[in-house]
DNA sequence: CGCGGTGTTGAGACCTGTCAAGACGTGTGG
DNA sequence: CCACACGTCTTGACAGGTCTCAACACCGCG
């Protein structure tokens, strides 16, 4: 159910048996919902968080004239809303951008965990501070990155991410969003992110068909788009 | 020394007077830098956070043709890379836009004060979400805002940020930033915030003399930018 | 078979960037 | 005390990236 949250955990720190078993514990709750179900509401006040087990997800938050930014994208085994622990009240949405399972853990065992297990209390607050550094690297991207660039960095994130949980190779994944959804993480419309997929399809740098993308070359890719994966914190180290 | 940094821990949760000595005890050193000092290298193998107990400074990211982009802002009373605590290196650059006071807090203390003060280790947890909190809104800010709401936004955010720690009052605050470094913050050219700021002065909605800004209109201000302050937890609450 | 969501394309408008020049203030050295 | 250099702010003309609006193709699904 978590391991691929427990696998992500262990590609920064080493987890032992005992505190696996009470990471495990931590989940009171499993449900399954449909692609844009609104699992959290901006303000609401939280008792427990989500874990991601399956599928994904985006903090979102809405313009007052419809309009919508994606403000982070979330993929199998990540935990959601663990700055809601902290935080008990969002200031942005959780919604899910295809099936999701999402398992509830009570802040009260979160609580527990971290009194009773300070090194696991250091691992949550660094998987948090990961989000904060894709975050920074987000607002890099808008600021100062063009769209085409925007979109390629995009790209070469979501394969490193999905590969630490298995669920790319060194080419391809399975890649479910919209244009219109990349659009809205990128900051931009949703006809310029076609053009910009385009121009990237001609240069022969990625393709994208039946919701599956493979990139075809990543130096290329990574070069126009300036990445690299330092903010991904993909070493393992203890903490 | 660090009274502006424990005022802003106070508007979130109460600190004992054991914690405040023990956050006290935390800082080893203490330094005064000049504006423009790099205080944190990107990629630099950290042994210590540092504390902002004066002045301002900024997260920033040099980009391969010389742009900078700055990441978030930090006035006095910020534990600007208290991240680093997790994170052990940094993704980005910490600088000094201001003649600035520095403390050196070293993680070995804070390993201390997290094993032996639980709540504090959830205050700090809390203290980088915040800082996360923020991160969001400027994504937003460079994904939906047009230049003119950026601008607003910022003054908007900055004066309530300095009400806490007492540096505004309910109009005005010192404001050292030129339109260099606005420009760096909201992903825009030095020339464009120029005339964005015109645009505000002629509005009637904001002044700015002698790196003082004044605002004249918060109403409007806040209607323009689109401006909530939910993003900045500024309620009280035991965590 | 029709419908809504998704992707695609084109033309024109608009926002923001680029380049260049000048005004202004301040600090420094002669 | 003046001359000068430098950083900062300002302005104008133009270029270019991105948005807007509109239409259409395609496809899965009820």
């Amino acid at each position: 159910m978590i391991s691929l949250h427990l696998r992500k955990l262990r590609q920064r720190d080493q987890i032992s048996e005992d505190e696996e078993q009470a990471i495990r514990a931590l989940v009171s709750d499993v449900r399954e919902v449909r692609a844009g179900t609104l699992v959290v509401r901006q303000g609401d006040e939280m008792k427990h968080s989500c874990l991601l087990a399956r599928g994904w997800a985006a903090r979102s938050r809405d313009m007052q004239d419809g309009r919508r930014q994606l403000i982070e994208l979330h993929v199998s085994g990540d935990f959601v809303d663990l700055h809601s622990f902290s935080l008990k009240r969002l200031d942005h949405n959780i919604v899910t951008l295809t099936q999701s399972t999402i398992a509830t853990v009570p802040h009260e065992r979160l609580l527990a965990l971290t009194e009773r297990h300070p090194h696991l209390a250091r691992v949550y607050w660094l998987a948090t501070n990961l989000d904060a550094a894709i975050q920074r690297e987000w607002t890099v991207s808008l600021g100062r990155r063009s769209a085409l660039q925007r979109v390629a960095h995009l790209f070469c994130e979501l394969r490193l991410r999905l590969a630490v949980i298995g669920l790319a190779d060194e080419q391809a994944f399975d890649f479910p969003l919209t244009q219109h959804e990349i659009a809205e993480c990128l900051g931009m419309t949703p006809v310029h992110a076609n053009r910009m997929l385009q121009e990237l399809r001609r240069k022969g740098l990625i393709r994208l068909e039946q919701r599956r993308a493979t990139i075809l070359d990543e130096p290329g890719l990574r070069r126009l788009a300036d990445f690299h994966d330092h903010y991904l914190y993909l070493e393992r180290r203890s903490r």
